[in-house]
RNA sequence: GGUCCCAUCGUCUAGUGGCCUAGGACGUCGGCCUCUCACGCCGAAAACACGGGUUCGACUCCCGUUGGGACCA
């Protein structure tokens, strides 16, 4: 294949979506796989919608995925005369022609077939005006849209689509459709076509919703003389009721941001919105982006329409299981200083980091995050479910306090004891603090978890964690004497 | 309404006529490990929408039905 040239089209009238960034992922994946051009082009022409704040957390959302481009931002509204001059070329050429028909009209027609079961399709009044009557309205200035001559012949469109296969549509069923408005405004099937032209787009890889649009844009492609690209439409991603995923409808959590801010690494969505309609047959499930990149290929996107299974409400499943589990499975394997910076980034957002951890407590704080990795989801959790390694000032968890510190009358004494214990050890190491749990249980002629469970909770404020000795050298000597002791006397009264 | 597309466990999917007693992953449940939780490991429940063909043989091919989605406004 080559000079493989793909782009990404969205319209900053939001934010950046899943399904969008979905879109985003396949036509880099394409690109860099086929060492081709990847090309950002921004379809500003709604200008009543379009904003510069969503041209920008679109580009962020970009960035911060990874997904970098070769070319653009190019800007649709910058392009309108090229619209119009392909227009204004298909009059010229008889592929196209002036429609004089009001909006009231068409709205009566509609209804009208609408009523009598019957299709709607444009019924080519102005198609069939004499030139006489064409020029008295032109000199009467009357408003106009430019629609496109479908042929009248038996013909039809046919297309090999690069994931659907051969797709034909009769030009019976392609009505006269509207390229140009009366205010001189192009329609997405020109826009798009002109745009990708100019680009010289090589393939074409959007969302199964441009396949109805396809056969319009090839007939457009055709009458300018462009050479067609390869089309390839992908399934889109739908919620659990197969409705349209949207900001509106779903909130946050269809939108990029949203799992910036969660405490997602950007290439673990990548990896779950890849495997959103898209395998190898292999059926893997974890990739670096070289191994994608290597990987990826139309041959394995899905057809049919994949289920973002995200239920609203549930504070554990914030977002489709399977995204925090391969989230979660990066985080843990990943290499140490690979998942250091997000954790320093996400400490000083919340206050938590010191400097020292860059210095003299580096390898400190490196086995910390080691240590509690494991079972944190986000990035996020490392200051919230992490925060008693950084901080003093952390929450208890009630129903913690009420299992392992207020269970049982004798944990204050307990606790008491062992700090003391702690506070006189010649070292404190995870030997030493296991030894002397051990012992004083075995002295107080009682299970060693209950003394345990009950030091992890004083200590962290949790009911889990972490190997408690671990977790005690973590937090180390001081903190948690002084933890034990305060823990003793605020729960166990 | 017309046209187009789609249809395998709850979800993401593998499967391209015999290898399928339908495989994997997430989730769920059970077990092991154990100081808790998680990880890890082991195991279980869980799907070819339906009906016709074609064929010696259909999850795989064809037709229809049903269901879903998209586009046209």
């Amino acid at each position: 294949m080559e000079d493989v040239r793909v782009r990404f089209a969205p319209s900053p009238t939001g934010y950046l979506h899943i399904g969008g960034a979905r879109t985003a992922l396949y036509n880099w994946l394409f690109a860099r796989k086929h060492k081709g051009a990847f090309i950002l082009r921004i379809e500003d022409t709604d200008t009543e919608r379009s904003t510069q704040s969503s041209i920008d957390e679109i580009l962020d959302g970009m960035r911060w995925l990874g997904i970098d481009w070769d070319e653009g931002p190019y800007y649709q509204s910058e392009r309108i005369g090229k619209h119009q001059e392909a227009a204004r070329k298909l009059l010229e050429t008889g592929h196209a022609y002036k429609c004089f028909c009001t909006r009231e009209e068409l709205e009566a027609k509609r209804e009208n077939a609408l009523k009598e079961k019957t299709d709607n399709k444009y019924d080519g009044t102005c198609r069939n005006l004499s030139a006489e009557e064409l020029k008295k309205r032109e000199e009467q200035g009357m408003p106009y849209v430019v629609r496109f001559k479908t042929p009248q012949t038996d013909g039809s469109v046919v297309f090999e689509d690069a994931v659907y296969g051969t797709i034909e549509k009769r030009y019976a069923d392609i009505e006269d459709f509207v390229i140009l408005r009366s205010d001189g405004n192009p329609l997405y099937v020109l826009g798009n076509a002109v745009d990708d032209n100019m680009d010289r787009i090589s393939h074409v890889l959007r969302g199964q919703d441009g396949i109805a649009n396809t056969p319009k844009q090839i007939l457009i492609y055709d009458a300018l003389g462009y050479k067609r690209p390869v089309f390839a439409h992908m399934s889109l991603t739908l919620d659990t009721k197969k409705a349209k995923i949207s900001k509106r409808k779903h909130g946050e959590v269809v939108t990029v941001a949203y799992y910036k801010e969660r405490g997602f690494m950007p290439w673990a969505l990548c990896n779950f919105l890849a495997l959103l309609g898209w395998a190898t047959s292999d059926s893997r499930e974890f990739f670096t982006r070289e191994e994608m990149i290597e990987a990826f290929s139309l041959e394995g996107v899905s057809r049919s329409n994949s289920i973002f299974n995200y239920t609203a409400g549930d504070p554990k499943n914030w977002t489709d299981p399977k995204a925090i589990s391969i989230n979660a499975r990066y985080m843990s394997m990943m290499a140490l200083d690979e998942i250091i910076p997000y954790v320093r980034d996400e400490l000083k957002l919340s206050g938590l980091w010191n400097d020292a951890y860059d210095g003299e407590k580096k390898a400190w704080f490196e086995s910390v995050v080691d240590l509690i990795r494991t079972r944190l989801h986000t990035i996020k959790d490392f200051s919230t479910t992490g925060r008693p390694y950084f901080a003093d000032d952390f929450t208890c968890d009630e129903a913690a306090v009420q299992k392992n510190l207020k269970k049982d009358p004798n944990l204050k004494g307990y606790l008491l004891q062992l700090a003391d214990s702690f506070a006189g050890l010649a070292a404190f190491n995870i030997e030493t603090a296991e030894q002397a749990v051990r012992e004083l249980a075995e002295k107080l002629g009682i299970k060693a978890g209950l003394i345990i469970n009950g030091v992890r909770t004083a200590v962290t404020g949790q009911a889990s964690g972490p190997g408690l000795f671990e977790l005690l050298i973590a937090i180390g000597r001081e903190r948690v004497v002084a933890r034990l002791r305060a823990a003793a006397e605020q729960f166990c009264a």
